[in-house]
RNA sequence: GUGAGCGUAGCUCAGCUGGUAGAGCAUCGGUCUGUGGCACCGAGGGUCGCGGGUUCAAACCCCGUCGCUCACCCCA
């Protein structure tokens, strides 16, 4: 036990894998129909892009992220993919593409936090991102929408979508004063934690998980009767777009962003099965991201991220996780000349897309069957002497042991309607 | 960064008031040279996380350290 996997990164084996390619093929047709387009995105980029949209003074950049020196200059493992979503954008002219534009990314994200459950160094996110001219409520509502057809896909079962506005540049910042100034006058019946952040970043005592802030926090200002004219028009909308689409959400005013480049429309899905990371989807409307990062001040940007282990963990938890596969022929074979029609066989049951193992060493059918039975084979296809003298092979099925024997093209329908009727 | 709980075989765990390690499952082999699941027999696999201390003697007691898990902080 010399190596192990360094600390908050993990080792995805099978049968978990064959999960993780359906949720991540889920994503590519579900997405597909909605129009989005992959984008494969570099692992590493200048730590500058980040430092740039997540603002430097905050210990994200300092503390969190995996920043080191490449020669002259700094680069940082990603630790979300908008940032290089954006970059791309801009740096390839997007703007000049027809509509907005439509992209999803799916793939590892690092940040250096302290692990548990559902919360890793290496984790993965599959995300989408629609740049461009609009910011029509339409495309907010369309992208909500296109997650939850994913999650129904997956049949992930307790999804829960809580919505809110947290306004723009124009009126929350006089919110946030707001906020603060109330905060000030309970500050001695909050915590420590609570405290601070009234001077770091006030919106973040909202989601406050301290039992006996509750009630204080509960009379707050909210955001929703503070919203400027367009903020609150845009966010009445969104939902109306909803309902036309049928979307069930919940409101949820203490739901808000840390970052200054979110604005409007943010939204989170909760899963059951999470633990105290229970957020297994965020998304949000960040129309200052482009021109922060460089691009046309008028190019609107909303998106989501979606954390893939969190996903899978509530999948699990729910039993919407297994994944069947295994094998559908166990080609049990004895003596040499067996052996050369064996490989033959295996490779045509193989074209055929069938499922085979085939013994690299000679076995007595004894030990052969065995094998097969404990790797959950569904057939043995059994080749001998006896079998190639009379130009058959012998097909069990191992569930229920009835044996037949076939001539070889008859294998192939056969296994095929056993296959079908599983 | 903070706090709590836990580290004994691949996995799940037992191991009494200290006397230098065991079970079940899994793996491999045999009973079984033409047929799996069952049964029986056998084998491999552990410096008891690591280091120090106490003791005639430590998996067990003490100190330290590392790791894992969960929660807080943070959350792009």
């Amino acid at each position: 036990m010399k190596f192990q996997a360094i600390k908050g990164v993990r080792d995805i084996l099978p049968p978990e894998s064959a999960l993780w390619n359906r949720v991540e093929q889920a994503a590519r047709d579900v997405f597909g129909t909605f129009g989005f387009a992959e984008i494969r995105l570099p692992i590493f980029e200048q730590t500058e892009l980040f430092a740039r949209s997540v603002g430097q003074e905050t210990d994200i950049v300092s503390k969190e992220m995996y920043s080191f020196q490449d020669h002259d200059s700094s680069i940082s493992l990603r630790p979300e993919a908008t940032a290089s979503v954006v970059r791309a954008y801009i740096e390839h002219g997007m703007q000049t593409l027809p509509g907005n534009v439509k992209l999803y990314y799916m793939g590892p994200m690092f940040r250096r936090e302290r692990p548990q459950k559902g919360r890793y160094r290496q984790f993965y996110q599959i995300g989408a991102e629609v740049l461009g001219p609009s910011d029509a409520p339409g495309i907010d509502a369309e992208v909500i929408e296109m997650l939850l057809a994913f999650f129904e896909r997956l049949q992930l079962k307790g999804a829960v979508l809580n919505i809110n506005s947290i306004g723009d540049k124009n009126c929350r910042p006089a919110y946030v004063e707001l906020l603060r100034a109330e905060l000030q006058k309970v500050r001695e019946q909050l915590g420590a934690d609570s405290q601070r952040r009234i001077d770091t970043n006030p919106l973040r005592v909202l989601d406050s998980k301290l039992e006996h802030e509750q009630a204080i926090i509960e009379k707050l200002p909210h955001i929703a009767d503070h919203l400027c004219a367009e903020c609150r028009a845009h966010y009445d909308e969104v939902k109306r777009q909803l309902a036309l689409r049928g979307i069930t959400y919940q409101e949820n005013w203490r739901l808000v962003r840390g970052l200054d480049y979110y604005m409007r429309t943010t939204f989170e899905i909760t899963a059951p099965g999470l633990g105290s990371q229970n957020a297994v989807c965020g998304g949000g409307r960040y129309d200052g991201l482009v021109e922060l990062l460089g691009g046309q001040a008028t190019t609107k940007g909303i998106g989501f991220a979606i954390g893939t282990d969190r996903l899978l963990l509530s999948l699990q938890e729910s039993g919407a996780g297994e994944v069947e596969g295994g094998l559908d022929v166990y080609l049990a074979w004895f003596g040499a000349a067996a052996q050369t029609a064996a490989i033959k066989l295996a490779r045509r049951l193989r074209d055929a897309g069938f499922v085979v193992e085939l013994p690299a060493v000679e076995m007595k059918f004894g030990k052969s069957l065995g094998l097969a039975d404990r790797l959950k084979a569904r057939h043995a296809v059994i080749l001998g002497e006896d079998e190639l003298a009379a130009g058959v092979v012998a097909v069990k099925n191992l569930a229920d042991g009835t044996q037949n024997k076939l001539a070889e093209q008859d294998l192939f329908s056969y296994l095929r309607a056993s296959h079908a009727s599983d």
